[in-house]
DNA sequence: GATGAATGAGGGTTCATTCAT
DNA sequence: TATGAATGAACCCTCATTCAT
């Protein structure tokens, strides 16, 4: 009984949380990618006054990076099941980029809070940790697929090259939507793999 | 007589604005992208107070951009020579390359100032107007050469994914400069270009 | 029977209050006589929300007379107790000096809430009130052992001397416990009651 | 002329920091020894918006010390200056004396600031700093006299009786300055010195 | 009786900008 | 040209208090 009523009580303000967390990254979405303030992310919530913030984290920096940990884990929750999902090394490395095109993270909102985590991760460390770890992550998704197609002294260098295809994509789609399609940007990405792939077997 | 007076207060009120620049990017570089003072800038120029900067620039934003007009414009300039020097579109396609990992702007100032650039394009109208420009000087230099190298209707999309490379190398050299040296990342760039060519000439 | 029951209620109240108490002035010596906060209060009284305060004093300046009206009174009750011990004046007189620096006053929680207490009076008008019926009960207690020793139109004046002299050591005590010892500022006091007695009688 | 601008403008930066010193010890008087706020400060001081105080000061606490060393520092100025004119070893305790209840350290203002002062020395390390130099100052000035007057070993004990008697004079004066008057204290403090130094000579 | 949610006031600090000199 | 003075807006944060449960 009293256990209920913890967990209630313990649902009940992870919901709160996760309110603001989204109206962190609505408000980050809208004011482009400037520094949000809590007084807007507050009245996004529907609460009346920026003070509630800190009923439910320690400060406005612990707010972004919970709201970072949600967004980034997200990505990275869907990223690896997906990856595991593919039956072949070369359709674990197609699951892969699919994931980073998803349609979840392909919203203008999704792609506002993209960037603006990239542009923080020189600046703030803890942004810097989430991104290491995510990096890590990847890359470590990446290789174990790679190694399977290619020679293995190539692995970390064909694994750079597309990871850093798909995060060059990403930023000419985040700096100008309208200038290349989500589809386009997919197909680069599958096409130098094969490109890669290709030359590396002689 | 008056005109000689005019000219040296003209080129000294130049130099003044100059050094305001200079100072500007070294202090971005100095804080890790976050907004930048005036007070920091002024002080790092040696002025003793901040509004002096309104003598020179209309406000703090006039002063941001005219920043990234003399700092994207130096690259853009260096760019548009070193192609302009290559005998064929191949040579001007590696001497696009080179022009994006050139030393000028590999130092970690440089980098500083070009993720604040990028950061910012999202938010601020007159950044997203100088890339606009950067990006279509840029796309227009390839697809000169591209045109003579691959099909008409496969220019656009190889240029895409030149650009997009580059980006991403960019990107991921900001993000962690340990993680890859500019040597791997100039590599990555000419030989995607081989492959791209390559499978593109059956 | 009900009787008893409202009786355990009450006496269960006074508990949750003496807590409270008890962990205000905790708090005042652990904070250095900052003004405490009902968060850390409730939080030192094992409560989780600094809400159930109003539930057991009006409020926050309530839970502060109430806590400097035990506390001081606390000592007074001390004081009249051993001072109505004394055999003679003198003793009497001792008697007062002894309970001023008996060890119930001189841990260091205690120090801390003296300091608080004074340094509160001339702000608080609650505090002043509880200042002053401490005062009265001192200087009387003084003044009827001192019309046995000295002239009429002298205890006055003499009566004076001694209190200042315990505050004065007192104060000096709390500044900086480290520059007297108890011992030291206990022995000056009697010594100076000695050297007035002194030269009161040739 | 350079140099006579410059000193204006320091003389004229120094008296608007001297109009906030002596606004800080105005509201400190006027709001009775609670923490007095930049508003109220600035307000008083003629100014319209308390940012103005991060112009001359760091901050708060900046201001609050300086107003304090002001203060302590023009009292430890007038005692020292008092004592040196003293001819004799006893008219440099009188001096002494004299300087602590001097008219300029007694006015309700100057009690209030005095308050202020002692209230925070356990809280505030910088106040704790000025408290520390104040009375190795006046420790010092009173031991050099009594060194004349009182055997060697007795030295200390006699100075910290003169000292806790001033102290504790002041501390009744400021919790309620009806309750005696500053002659009366003068007139203990010296009475004590004769009746020590009386019973020391047998 | 006790808890967590929510509010609103207030404070210190930063900063771009304007103005007089 | 250059400086210091001054302003006002904005922001984050703390905290006592109230309310519903």
């Amino acid at each position: 009984m009293l256990k209920t009523v913890m967990q209630n009580t313990r649902k009940k303000q992870n919901i709160r949380k996760k309110e603001l967390i989204n109206a962190t990254m609505s408000i980050i979405h809208e004011t482009g990618l400037a520094d949000p303030t809590l007084a807007a992310i507050s009245d996004r919530a529907g609460l009346s006054s920026s003070s509630i913030v800190s009923h439910y984290f320690k400060n406005k920096q612990e707010l972004l990076k919970e709201t970072m940990l949600d967004f980034v884990g997200g990505f990275l929750g869907e990223m690896v099941f997906r990856v595991a999902a593919g039956k072949s090394p070369l359709e674990k490395i197609y699951a892969l980029i699919d994931a980073n095109f998803a349609p979840s993270q392909c919203t203008p909102e999704a792609i506002s809070v993209w960037m603006f985590f990239w542009g923080r991760v020189p600046v703030n460390e803890d942004f810097a940790e989430i991104e290491r770890t995510l990096e890590k992550y990847m890359i470590n998704e990446l290789k174990q697929a790679l190694i399977e197609l290619v020679p293995n002294e190539q692995v970390d260098y064909f694994a750079e090259s597309v990871i850093a295809i798909i995060y060059g994509l990403w930023l000419r789609f985040a700096l100008d939507p309208k200038r290349i399609t989500l589809e386009t940007a997919h197909k680069i990405t599958i096409d130098l793999v094969h490109a890669r792939i290709g030359i590396s077997k002689p």
